[in-house]
DNA sequence: CTGTCTAAGAGGCTAGTCCAGTGAGCCAGT
DNA sequence: ACTGGCTCACTGGACTAGCCTCTTAGACAG
């Protein structure tokens, strides 16, 4: 998943060392029942409890630092950040990730509140990067190609014309497993035009600012494309 | 913002070389028009250039890659991933954060969302949760408190009755600076009991299993709470 | 032209060392 | 008895030097 090259294909990778100690001091952190604030054992300590050298653990520790799970604070120590909850769900989903459904879900409410904030805020220039994706998708679909570009670029300028900084995070964050759902969906046949008929919906109702029909057009966009999941 | 005690203080905080150097290597990949699949500069140079060492390079290279930013592949290097834009989202976001009004619009899509398909897929023992939570909540405004601790119960109860992983993340993401909208806003007379209430109120919903009204209540609730940003 | 080998260069990791905050405890001065 | 200042043990921060493994391109043999 780590690494999706041109065609899908996933490079064989090595696990790194701070990525399996990421996975061990999440376990320790749950095994032993640590609650937020309480502090991790000294990094000397435990390195030499988890065979590795201090420089190694520390990658660990800024993983986790920048995942939220801790806050490693110079002369005390690294103490747990939070509710320890944000622990177990990045791990349990990166266990079972790409649960499809789930992402479907996801991307469709945060798309949905997009398309509807897009009709409302676009500019003209906003309108011009939607059409021009909509010109993009278009020549893929007739050069026989999938449209996956196109497709990639309407969504993005979508986001961008919701103009709201914290819902494009968000998107940003799904945006990997996003693009597979979006790739096998338009691999069916016929799939690429519907995709793109919808789109010009979309398009349609940010250019008249009509929120609600926005919304609409995207959730039934959002449905269409998503049913291949369903077939499974 | 990385560590708020008690009283919403904030303890200084001595600036991480590793953090500086994030910053730097964005502002490195922004200026020098690198797209995705290009390669940064081999690390002993790269650590030479920025004047550190390869250990505190490495850290740096580790937090981009839990960004997301990029992915570092052993014997060939650190590749520019997905496309540029998330790193200046990511950078953006970190400049002018806390802007209070996407916050809440984010707050206000993901959480009715929640509340939804907490109507639709709660168990017993979610309720449970949310009843306690409830408790919690009451218990504490009785007490002459505002009801902190509750209120971040409730919504974790939602959260959790919803069983859905990639939303839950996603809450998680913005989960601090909701922390944020949510004390300014109990800090106002009355709003406890007012915000206790519009709680009842979408705890029933979702008791009754009517997801429409579990995402107006919630809606309704989220509402009343962001009001009191409006009135700067 | 093709397959194999090799060496340069990339990242991975370690060990050892020193610097810089933190905080508990001691002790003098008030 | 309290306050203030000092010390010291402990914690993280960062660097250096070195060796290992992996990747890849180019030389070379078939």
């Amino acid at each position: 998943m780590e690494k999706t090259a041109r065609l899908g294909l996933e490079r064989v990778t090595r696990p790194r060392l701070y990525e399996q100690l990421v996975e061990q001091i999440l376990a320790y952190i749950e095994s032993t029942q640590m609650r937020p604030g309480d502090l991790l054992p000294a990094e000397r300590d435990l390195a030499e409890r988890l065979g590795v050298s201090r420089a190694t653990l520390a990658q660990a520790l800024v993983a986790l630092e920048v995942l939220g799970v801790i806050d490693v604070q110079h002369g005390t120590g690294a103490v747990l950040a939070r509710r320890p909850s944000v622990a177990s769900v990045i791990k349990g989903l990166r266990e079972h990730r790409s649960r499809l459904p789930e992402i479907v879900e996801a991307r469709s409410t945060l798309e949905v509140k997009l398309a509807a904030l897009a009709a409302a805020r676009r500019t003209d220039e906003d309108l011009a990067a939607i059409d021009h994706a909509l010109d993009v998708m278009s020549r893929e679909i007739n050069d026989g190609d999938r449209g996956t570009h196109g497709d990639e670029l309407f969504h993005q300028a979508i986001t961008g014309a919701a103009h709201s900084g914290v819902l494009a995070q968000l998107m940003a964050f799904i945006a990997e497993m996003i693009l597979e759902t979006r790739m096998e969906s338009l691999g069916q046949p016929g799939r690429p035009e519907q995709s793109l008929a919808s789109h010009r919906k979309i398009a349609d109702a940010i250019r008249a600012q009509d929120s609600e029909a926005a919304g609409e057009a995207m959730l039934a966009h959002i449905e269409l494309v998503s049913d291949v999941e369903l077939l499974r």
